[in-house]
RNA sequence: GCCCCUGUAGCUCAGCGGAUAGAGUAAUGGACUUCGAAUCCAGUGGCCGUGAGUUCGAAUCUCACCAGGGGCGCCA
C-alpha cells in the first residue's frame, strides 16, 4: 500500500550508503511490530555484519544502530510522519491519515474481491473428502472436508483456477460386506431419511455377525466372487445402495456448504490401474512375483539405486490379480491430467497415514516417464481422535457421528441465540442457529496446524466462547448495527458509504482505531500465505484479530454518536471491518449473518 | 531398524531468522441510562522437551538425544 514511498526511501538509503562507502545489504521491510502507530521498518544487521566479516572492526548491533541513524538523517518523503532510528532498526512512521484512508478506501473500492490476488490463469486441482460409500460418515472425516472446501476457496482467491475433486471409495471389501449384510438381514428395505446413518448401521452390524460367527465369512467371499463375475443380481444391487451413499453426501455436502466440480470413483480405476501395472511389468519397472506365490510389486529404492531405504517396495497388485488402491491410484494419477491437461498442480488432501503411499505412487510413475507426476502434491493433515487417544473407526463403532454432532451443535446455537436475542422470529432462529452451529464447528479444525492431531470433545466443540467462529460473526453483526442505524438518520444514510466518495480522517485518531485499520490492511497478504503454504489457519487467524480488533474500537470509539466528521469516516472504517471479516469468513466457509 | 509428525503459560493453541515470546481458557478485580455485554479493560501466569552447532542475532535453521503419536509387501 505505501509501496511507492518504500521504493524512495530505498533509493534514498542507498545512494548515501553508496556515498558514504558503505556495503548495503538488501533491505527486508517489515511492520513496525508495535500498534498505536503504524509504519514500516528494516534494519542494518546484515550491513553491519558483512562489515565485521570484511575485517572492520565493528560491534554489529552498535554498527546497525550508528547506520541507522546516519541513514535517518537523510529522510524526508512525503506521506511519511516521522522516522526513527533506535537498535539497529530504522522505522518509518506512516502519515496516520494518509494511511487510514487508503486503506478504507481500498477495502470499500474492492468490497467482496477486497484481499483477492490478481488471476494467474494457472489451474490446480484438489482432491478431498473421499468418502466411503456404504458407511457412516463421522468426525474423523470431517476435518478433511472442511480443510479442503476452505483450501479451495482460498486458492480461488488468491488467483487460482480451482477444480475440486472427490473420489469416494465405491468398492472394495467393506462393499462386499455390507451388500452381504443387506441380502442377509435387510433385504428389499428402503432407506429412511436420515440414509448415511442407517448405511453406517447396516455396515456395522454386518461386521459384527461376522465376528460373532466368523463361519459366515464364507457368504461374504460368495458374494465378491459373485462381483467379480458381474452377477447381474448384485452389480445392480451395488448401483441402487451406491446410488443412496451418494445421495446422503450429497444431502450433507448441501448442508456443510461443500461443493465439487468433479467425482472419481475408484471402482472405475480398476480397470485401467490393471493395465497400468501390466504395462510396468513388461517394462521390467515392476516384478511379477506371482509365480513364487507373491504379488506383483515395484522395488522402487532398487530402481533408483537407493542403498538406504526410503521409497521402500510398493505392492501395486494382490498375489490373486484383484487391484489394490495403489493399482487405482496410479490410473488416477493419468485419469486427472487426461481430463485436464492444463493442470500445473494435482493435489492430494488425504491424512498423514497415507503419506508414504502418496510418494510411491508418484514415484513409480516418476520413473516409468509419465512427468506430470511431478505436479502432483500430498497434502497430510493429522487425524482427529477421541479422548484416550481412541482412533475413530466405523468397524469399531468408535465414533462420533456427524449427524449428532450437527444437530446436537445447531440445537445448542439456537438455545444461546434464543436467550442472548429474543426479538428474532422462528424463522430467523433457525437460520442464525445454522450459521453459528456449523460455523463453531468447522472453526477450530481450521484453525488448528494441520499436522496437529485434534482430540475431539463435545465440550470444546461446542463452545462458542472466546477464540470462535461466533465471535468473528458477532462482530460482523454488530458491523451491520450501526450501519443499519446509521441509514436510519436523515443526515447520514448510504451516500457516506459509496466507494466514490473517498474516507477523510482529519482527527486524531484512537489507538484502537489504527489497530483495527491496521489489521484490515494485512488481509490481502495473509491470502497469500494461506495459498502459498495450503493453510487455512492463516485467514482463521486474521479474521479472529480483526474481530478482536474491531471489539476494542467498538468499545472505545463511539460512531454514530460522534461529530458528523468523526461519524462518517468511522462509519467507512465500520462498513470496511464488515466487509473483511465478510471475505475472510467466506474463505472459511463459515456464515456471516446480519443478526444473530 | 528406517522414515514422518508433535513437544511453547495450569489447560487448548498461535508465533516459521529479528525489537519486551503472544491469544483463548481457568481463577481474580473492574466496565452496561450511551452504536447489541456472544463484549471490553487490568494485573497474574514461561529454563519455548534436553544438549550442542550455524548466525551479529535462534522458539524459529542443522545435528544428536529424550518423550508421545503415526507409517513401513498384497488395509484404505
Amino acid at each position: 500500500m505505501f509501496l511507492t514511498e518504500q521504493q524512495t526511501i530505498e533509493a534514498k538509503i542507498k545512494s548515501f550508503c553508496d556515498a558514504n562507502n558503505i556495503p548495503l545489504a538488501a533491505l527486508e521491510w517489515k511492520p513496525i511490530p508495535f500498534s498505536g502507530e503504524w509504519g514500516i521498518s528494516t534494519s542494518f544487521f546484515a550491513t553491519a555484519a558483512a562489515e565485521a566479516r570484511a575485517g572492520k572492526k565493528v560491534v554489529v548491533p552498535q554498527r546497525a544502530q550508528e547506520i541507522a541513524e546516519q541513514v535517518k538523517g537523510q529522510m524526508d518523503t512525503p506521506g511519511i510522519s516521522r522516522v526513527e532510528a533506535v537498535k539497529g532498526y530504522l522505522n518509518l512512521y506512516f502519515s496516520t491519515n494518509e494511511y487510514a484512508h487508503r486503506v478504507v478506501d481500498t477495502v470499500l473500492d474492492q468490497n467482496t474481491s477486497f484481499g483477492s490476488g490478481p488471476r494467474t490463469g494457472s489451474r490446480v486441482m484438489l482432491e478431498f473428502s473421499h468418502p466411503n460409500t456404504h458407511k457412516a460418515f463421522h468426525v474423523g472425516h470431517l476435518r478433511g472436508t472442511i480443510l479442503g472446501e476452505s483450501l479451495c476457496r482460498i486458492l480461488e482467491f488468491s488467483g487460482l483456477d480451482v477444480v475440486r475433486a472427490n473420489y469416494p471409495g465405491d468398492m472394495g471389501l467393506h462393499v462386499i460386506k455390507w451388500l452381504w449384510g443387506y441380502l442377509k438381514f435387510h433385504n428389499g428395505e428402503q432407506p429412511p431419511a436420515d440414509i448415511t446413518k442407517w448405511m453406517g448401521e447396516v455396515y456395522a452390524e454386518a461386521t459384527r455377525r461376522l465376528e460373532e460367527n466368523p463361519d459366515l465369512e464364507a457368504e461374504v467371499r460368495l458374494v465378491y466372487a459373485r462381483w467379480d463375475q458381474r452377477d447381474p443380481e448384485v452389480v445392480a444391487l451395488w448401483e441402487r445402495t451406491r446410488e443412496w451413499s451418494l445421495e446422503g453426501f450429497r444431502q450433507m455436502y448441501a448442508a456443510l456448504d461443500i461443493h465439487f466440480d468433479k467425482y472419481y470413483f475408484n471402482s472405475q480405476e480398476e480397470k485401467p490401474g490393471k493395465e497400468i501395472v501390466e504395462e510396468l511389468v513388461r517394462r521390467g519397472i515392476a516384478t511379477d512375483e506371482r509365480p513364487e506365490g507373491g504379488a506383483v510389486v515395484v522395488k522402487i529404492d532398487e530402481a533408483l539405486g537407493l542403498t538406504k531405504e526410503q521409497f521402500r517396495t510398493s505392492v501395486i497388485l494382490r498375489s490373486d490379480g484383484t487391484a489394490l488402491y495403489a493399482t487405482e491410484d496410479l490410473a488416477l494419477v493419468k485419469h486427472k491430467f487426461a481430463d485436464y491437461p492444463d493442470l500445473a498442480k494435482s493435489l492430494y488432501l488425504v491424512d498423514v497415514r497415507q503419506s508414504l503411499h502418496f510418494t510411491q505412487v508418484f514415484k513409480i510413475l516418476e520413473i516409468a516417464g509419465y512427468e506430470q507426476a511431478q505436479q502432483c502434491g500430498h497434502i497430510s493433515y493429522e487425524l482427529v481422535t477421541l479422548p484416550g487417544n481412541v482412533v475413530m473407526s466405523s468397524r469399531e463403532g468408535t465414533v462420533v457421528l456427524l449427524e449428532d454432532l450437527l444437530r446436537e451443535a445447531t440445537s445448542r446455537a439456537k438455545e444461546e441465540s434464543r436467550k442472548k436475542n429474543p426479538a428474532l422470529t422462528e424463522e430467523q432462529l433457525d437460520s442464525v442457529a445454522k450459521a453459528i452451529g456449523l460455523g463453531a464447528l468447522k472453526y477450530p479444525i481450521l484453525a488448528r496446524e494441520n499436522t496437529r492431531l485434534v482430540t475431539f470433545d463435545w465440550q470444546s466443540a461446542l463452545d462458542f466462547n472466546g477464540q470462535a467462529a461466533p465471535y468473528i460473526q458477532y462482530a460482523h453483526v454488530r458491523c451491520n448495527s450501526i450501519l443499519r442505524k446509521a441509514e436510519d438518520m436523515p443526515d447520514v444514510g448510504q451516500p457516506a458509504l459509496s466507494s466514490s466518495k473517498g474516507s477523510t480522517f482529519n482527527y486524531e485518531l484512537n489507538p484502537a482505531e489504527i489497530q483495527l485499520i491496521d489489521m484490515i490492511s494485512r488481509f490481502p497478504g495473509e491470502v497469500q500465505r494461506a495459498a502459498a503454504e495450503y493453510k487455512p489457519l492463516t485467514i482463521a487467524t486474521i479474521a479472529y484479530e480483526i474481530a478482536k480488533a474491531f471489539a476494542s474500537f467498538y468499545d472505545a470509539c463511539p460512531v454514530v454518536q460522534a461529530s458528523p466528521q468523526v461519524r462518517e469516516a468511522r462509519l467507512r472504517l465500520v462498513a470496511a471491518t464488515k466487509q473483511t471479516l465478510a471475505n475472510a469468513l467466506r474463505l472459511l466457509s463459515i456464515e456471516a449473518p446480519e443478526v444473530m
